[in-house]
DNA sequence: GCTATTTATATCGGATTACGATATATTCTA
DNA sequence: TAGAATATATCGTAATCCGATATAAATAGC
C-alpha cells in the first residue's frame, strides 16, 4: 500500500489526489451507502406490500410531484426516472395494463401520450407517501449526519 | 377519493394519517428521490468507466470500509450490502474471477471465507472514492435540503 | 405544399443479477 | 458421536433495462 505510492505523481498529494484516502474516510462513505441502502430496501419493501414493483412506485411518485402546467408525459417520466424513453414505455404499458395509469393521446400533439394516476393508484401512493415521510423523519438525522461525516 | 374517507378511523385527520398529503409533499418527496437517483447514476456510471458493475463497486467499498478486528467474509458482504448470502456467495465469485478479491479459507473456522481486496481493486476504489467524496461534496447541499424539505 | 429531419412512443431479443430451492462442508451441542 | 445450526455454493427462474429497430406525427427547408 506504500510501495506503489511511486507510480503517483506530484498531483497526487494534493486534496483532490488519489492517494490520500483515509480508513475513516472510505467507513465514511461506506456508512452513507449502507443507510441510503436501508432507506431504498425500506422503500421498495413498502412497495412490495402495496404489490407494486419498486420502478412503478417511483413513477407514480415522480407524477404525482409533477407541478409543471403541461401534463406528464412518457418522455418526461424517462427523464425524471434516468432511464430511456423506450424503457419508459415499457414501463406505462405495465402499468397501464396493471391498472395503475391512463394513457391519453394528446390533442395539440398527437405524438404525446398524456399520463394520469387512476384513483387506485393514488389511493397507494398516499399510504407509501405517508409512510415514507414518517421513515424519513426518522431517518433523516443519521442520514445528513453520515453525509456531512463523509464529506468533511 | 373522498368517498373513502368513511373506511378510516379519527387517526387518519392527524400528521400521520394517510389522508393529509399535500401536492407538495409530493413534489419534496419526488425531488429527494430525483437527487438520489442522479447521485446514483453518477456512481454507477463512474464504477462503469472504472470497468466494475455497480455492485462490484459497493461491494469493495464496503470491504475497505469494514474496521472491525475481524476480517470481513461472505456472510458480512451480505449483510451489509442487504442481499442474501447465497447472493453474496456469487458476487464474490464473480469478484474473484475479475481479480478484484483474494478469498482465503479461514484458519480457526473453515466455514468462513476471508475477502480482501486485490491491488489493483484497491487502486480502483481509490480513485472512484476520491471521485465519489468530490461529487458528494457538490450534491450534499441540495441533497440535504431536499431532505429537509421533505421532511419538514 | 412536400420531402427530409426531428421528436415521441413502441416492440423485440439479449444481458445482468438477485432470488428460491437446494446442496455441501464445517462447527457446535446434547 | 448424531443432529442441529451456520457458512458458503450451485442451478434454474424472473424481473427489467438496454440496444437496435420501427412507426407515427410534427416541423424545417426549399
Amino acid at each position: 500500500m506504500d510501495a506503489r505510492e511511486a507510480g503517483g505523481n506530484a498531483m497526487d498529494a494534493d486534496a483532490s489526489g488519489a492517494d490520500t484516502l483515509s480508513a475513516e474516510q472510505y467507513a465514511a462513505l461506506a456508512d452513507f451507502r449502507f443507510r441510503l441502502r436501508r432507506f431504498l430496501a425500506f422503500s421498495e419493501t413498502a412497495a412490495a406490500r402495496a404489490g407494486l414493483p419498486p420502478q412503478q412506485h417511483q413513477a407514480l411518485l415522480t407524477l404525482a410531484g409533477h407541478v409543471g402546467r403541461t401534463p406528464a408525459t412518457v418522455g418526461l417520466l424517462a427523464e425524471q426516472l434516468l432511464i430511456a424513453p423506450h424503457s419508459a414505455a415499457e414501463l406505462v404499458a405495465r402499468m397501464v395494463d396493471a391498472g395503475l395509469l391512463t394513457k391519453t393521446r394528446a390533442a395539440q400533439d398527437r405524438r404525446r401520450s398524456e399520463l394520469a394516476l387512476t384513483p387506485r393508484a393514488e389511493a397507494l401512493l398516499r399510504t407509501l407517501t405517508a409512510a415514507h415521510l414518517e421513515e424519513l423523519r426518522g431517518l433523516a438525522p443519521a442520514l445528513a449526519g453520515a453525509l456531512a461525516s463523509a464529506t468533511r
